[in-house]
DNA sequence: GCTCGAAAAAGTGTCAACACTTTTGCCGGA
DNA sequence: TCCGGCAAAAGTGTTGACACTTTTTCGAGC
């Protein structure tokens, strides 16, 4: 055990078996198994299992009682559901931080914002991040930074990316932080909802278009 | 334990602790004790620690590495933040319930509601859950019915209800169903917003004129 | 050859003991 | 009397073994 960065072990084995998830280590709707991952992590089935816990706790992995635990599938139906849940929130979001956001707290925003939008960075969920932060709605940041994002991250690492509308998120944030600055929280509101509405929208196009399930998804014997 | 088992432990356990705190059993931002949970109850650690863990993930218990677990304080700014997010995530809700509900079932709420209306019943959670479930969006459902509801129940069953807008709030239901009736999506989300709206209000109101902690929150010696 | 059922295997659920961390309380020194 | 540090106590974190449930496998009967 070479560093010890965070505390516990749980939240070790949680991180790990995050990045199994991201990496495909352990495929989507694939099963979680406990005494595997220990042994493989090196601990205890106790610490695995409270991760395990964890994880569904945060939507990523489904288990019944005595039955295998999964990996979340992430269907297309599924990110069209969090999507949704996100359209609220966010517009909650973005409508609380315009309120309640200082003035040097909102150029600081801006500036990081233009910054990254030079270097071309992918800064997408770091606005959403901030703005959450900013709302000062404990709740509504956990949900969204603590939750959707994970599944978001998890989606976007499995499945090739979003549909390819880098630009016009940029040009859309961009609104809506002029917005804020303008402290128009209904503006704001609404623009967000559009902004998540249409990645919605794309997302029901793709289920309208593709097979409905997504790659590698298959149950697959270790043996 | 009279009634039903549920399959495993955690399970039971999980509901006896959630108990205790709506008793008042366990005093609200007091300490969750593991080992004398576990005594009490007749069972292991383990399997507490797994309940406390999953009450935790409910935000119901907030707890630190090593530092003793503690209930949730559930002070006014608490339930302002929650009622927040509910308008957010409760006006999808019914958005979603509108577009996606049968008119079968449509009439059955509809009949209902009047049933428990005129019984005088104390319905009002059960609406917000129905359509939650018409809503036809899981993890929208998860979020009211398996997070901020249990939330909600705990705050009203210690701080002496909620401020007695009994009449008020049939009369909100009543218009809300009646725009969902008529499939006016955008109608009742409004509606539903400022019907949780004018709770948050209220709620604001009384952070305004009472002291700011609510009652039994000291921390108490058990011996 | 196919089906049904029992035994074995795999995997999850529970337990009691041990290790580590934090807190409490006591004692000596200034 | 007050402060700092050491030691005991309390409480959480971790572990390996055992019990229960589900799934798979294999063989008998049809």
């Amino acid at each position: 055990m070479p560093e010890r960065e965070q505390s516990t072990l749980v939240d070790r084995v949680t991180s790990k078996i995050f990045e199994m998830l991201l990496s495909g280590e352990i495929p989507l709707g694939g099963p979680v198994n406990e005494a595997a991952l220990a042994e493989l992590l090196s601990v205890s089935r106790g610490p695995v299992r409270e991760a395990v816990k964890q994880l569904q706790g945060r939507g990523l992995v489904v288990k019944e009682p005595y039955l295998k635990a999964r990996a979340v599938a992430l269907t297309v139906p599924d990110m069209v559901e969090i999507f949704q849940l996100r359209e609220a929130v966010e517009g909650m979001s973005v409508r609380l931080a315009t309120q309640r956001m200082s003035d040097a707290e909102l150029d600081d925003l801006l500036a990081a914002f233009s910054d990254a939008k030079q270097r071309g960075d992918g800064v997408a969920l770091d606005v959403h991040v901030r703005i959450a932060e900013g709302s000062g709605n404990a709740r509504v940041r956990a949900l969204l930074c603590d939750e959707l994002y994970y599944l978001l991250r998890l989606y976007r690492a499995r499945s090739g990316k979003a549909p390819g509308r880098r630009e016009d998120a940029f040009a859309e944030h961009w609104q809506i932080l002029r917005a804020m600055k303008a402290r128009d929280a209904e503006l704001a509101e609404s623009l967000m909802r559009a902004h998540i509405g249409r990645a919605t929208q794309s997302l029901q196009a793709l289920l309208a278009t593709e097979a409905p399930s997504l790659g590698g998804t298959e149950e697959r014997k270790t043996g």
